[in-house]
DNA sequence: GGATAATGTGAACACCGTACACATGCGCGG
DNA sequence: CCGCGCATGTGTACGGTGTTCACATTATCC
């Protein structure tokens, strides 16, 4: 069993994981050092040789979780029968991409969250899916297959962006306004995006 | 000058003032107890008197925060001129609404975090403005104005609310898009919630 | 195999929210 | 006018936090 190596092997990645799982379950406001190095069993000072300040753990956390909401979009997408013609298909998938969106914060509210804390700390861009590449996609898809005008293309991915990011804040935040129908209020909200750029 | 008096005469709303100071300068995460206490001259344990807990100082905060924007909007609306159809002018004041929720957001970025940050305390609410209701009005007027039809009045709160909310929290947080035209972003933004709701 | 870099330990510091017993002074009933 | 009660502020303490630094241990490479 090699009962306890001095050496961990892989901390970083231990460190993430147990980051992560507090994250889902209690958001990263309880995310602690101490904890995490606790959960792996190691001291507190151990994080240090692998993460420069807390901050560099929530930043690599927040940027796992928008990956994991692309991933999500993605799948979304390409689950999407390929049925029709190409322009229904291309709104299709584009609506495909928002309500996953939207339905991924609302199931995971602390990882959404946590994907889009403002961290003091920024860390350089991977080579992962990143949310705002597949919106964007999806449109410049649609533009080719005449789903929605050209002159509208400029101004598409911020509108669609804006709509599904502040449906989805208002939906996992404290603010939340008396209506009670949450996909009703995802399908108005996707539907009126997609009225309002074609 | 009374030199320093035992009691502070009104202590909460020292503390509560310090708070928004506080939150202006450096955010919401940078509010600790024992600074606001010590800026205003006092004891940690003093704010306890007024406060069960830290959380409920920040629910106050937020509070504020979110009456201030209100204001805002209200004082953008009352500011269109009076010229033109009701109809036009309904939806300049709507217009103006969202623009100015969302450059409230820009102007003051850690305010506009600290009203909508999601807080464990819940706070019971105050008879002050609130942009919900302040939206939801601006598109009772144009719907009376007939300048949006009836079918989509039940829809247009949220769609509006969405668009504005997602604009301002991705002008303010970090993973903003690579455009950088934020008065173009807005005028666009409005411009689409306004279409898809007519 | 021995130097050297990488990694984990332990103790310490400063700070934080919070609790509790105590000091102080305002305001109201006699 | 007095004195008592209650609201308010003080002092001290506890447990928890991020972070640092000297030191111990192990992996790696010449």
């Amino acid at each position: 069993m090699a009962a306890k190596p001095y050496h961990h092997g892989d901390l970083e990645r231990a460190l993430l994981d147990a980051a992560i799982d507090v994250v889902r379950s209690d958001g990263i406001a309880a995310l602690s050092l101490r904890d995490l190095t606790k959960a792996v069993g190691v001291t507190p000072s151990a994080a240090y040789r692998h993460f420069p300040s807390r901050d560099h753990v929530i930043a690599a956390v927040a940027m796992l979780s928008r990956e994991d909401l692309a991933r999500h979009m993605l799948a979304a997408r390409d689950a999407v029968p390929a049925r029709g013609s190409a322009q229904r298909r291309s709104v299709a998938r584009f609506e495909a991409i928002g309500h996953a969106y939207v339905e991924f914060a609302v199931a995971h509210p602390t990882v959404f969250e946590a994907a889009f804390t403002a961290c003091p700390v920024q860390l350089e861009r991977t080579e992962d899916p990143r949310a705002w590449e597949v919106l964007t996609a999806a449109i410049d898809e649609m533009t080719l297959a005449g789903a929605i005008p050209a002159a509208r293309r400029q101004d598409a991915p911020i509108i669609a962006w804006a709509g599904v990011h502040g449906l989805a804040n208002i939906l996992t935040g404290a603010a939340v306004p008396p209506g009670i129908d949450v996909d009703g209020q995802i399908a108005a909200v996707v539907k009126g995006i997609y009225r309002s750029i074609s």
